[in-house]
DNA sequence: GTCTATAGCCCGATAGAC
DNA sequence: GTCTATCGGGCTATAGAC
């Protein structure tokens, strides 16, 4: 009797297949998830979507709300990841809101239901997600205040309620993700493009920029 | 046989009866339908929350869609309500400014359900609603919008991109209700107090000036 | 890993007694 | 107007064949 190794290809492409699918779980989920809110989704439906039976997604994921919770932690990564330019820019007040702003956008822009299913999670009080906020949300917000608060004491800024201001920044730029549909109601047009998100980040930088500097333009 | 009227007091009890029967439904809907969006809730969940049985409610609310469509349709009078200050005030920017973002965080502050209900329709692409929005919401901002056109051609204020600053007003305001879970994790209090309300609109309407005046302070 | 089958429960809505 | 009873169906989750 001789050993046989497994061949790796085959194994590659088994794995390959299973993280496909457990992706394309998580899209779908994360999609329905955004539009209906956690209760108004049913495992066959995420199923069907991916073209497979709800009882293989419970072999993928032990259950619908760590399914959820999966779908949350992804959505916060991608949202962190737009979030770190004030502080990597902590020596310019100026370009630092021009790429965060820019940055926030650009993740409505891109990652729309990303957004909505961190909005519909917020709404809902955080039932099941307080912790990671607390955990990995808050050091970055308040790593950015602390950022304006220096510069407010180096006088390169304006001494603003730099808290209030990471939130009127936060619903601004969320809001064209989020309330996309009402937006698109009052422009008249089926959809946002890009001339609407540039003309949102004229206009917010505009305002921030006369807010936050010293100087005038 | 004589004719009996029946007594008027008994008529005005019982309608009163009806009345404040169906008005604790749709408080209680409300406060449901904010929290756990139309899908999340059953009428099983409403019915105990007014001490009545689901059965009850098909007496009251031909059906789940109906009785949730009177919660929108209540939502959006209090809604408006709050917002006419602008078209109120047209003959003062500054006036109507400052009533307009006092009016909406006061709407975020005193209605929250309300608001959040909202939030969570727009946020699933306002599926059951989009009509009622064409016929009330859009009149109302495009009113406001010619408002701010005018002030332009006045002089009175710089020439803004009136849509997109009703946009970032809109989505600021309200995020004080709709967020308002994660504003607290922020600010590292369990609930919001009239003094951040109070911040909240110093910072806005300070921000909203110096954008939209064409004098400095 | 994917399938069928099904347990056990909750859902919206209706029927009919009182 | 409120009650009990119930229909038909969808739900999450589990069991077990293959």
């Amino acid at each position: 009797m001789t050993l046989r190794v497994k061949p790796v290809a085959a194994n590659v492409k088994r794995s390959d297949s299973r993280e496909r699918l457990e992706h394309d779980i998580l899209e779908a989920a994360k999609r329905l998830f955004a539009v209906r809110g956690y209760g108004g989704v049913s495992l066959d439906h995420i199923a069907r979507e991916v073209g497979t039976a709800k009882q293989n997604l419970l072999y993928y994921f032990s259950s619908k709300e760590s399914l959820y919770r999966r779908v949350l932690h992804g959505v916060l990564d991608v949202w962190l990841s737009y979030m770190e330019a004030i502080t990597h820019h902590a020596d310019d007040p100026e370009t630092a809101l021009r790429k965060y702003i820019a940055g926030k956008l650009r993740f409505s822009r891109e990652h729309p239901f990303d957004s909505r299913v961190y909005a519909n999670e917020v709404v809902s009080g955080t039932p099941l997600f307080a912790q990671e906020i607390k955990d990995r949300v808050l050091p970055a917000l308040q790593a950015d205040i602390a950022v304006f608060n220096r510069w407010a004491q180096q006088g390169v800024c304006r001494p603003v309620d730099a808290a209030h201001l990471m939130v009127v920044l936060w619903a601004s730029t969320q809001a064209y993700a989020d309330y996309a549909s009402q937006i698109c109601l009052v422009l008249g047009k089926p959809e946002l493009d890009a001339e609407d998100f540039a003309a949102a980040e004229r206009l917010l930088l505009d305002m921030v920029l006369r807010t936050v500097l010293t100087k005038a333009d």
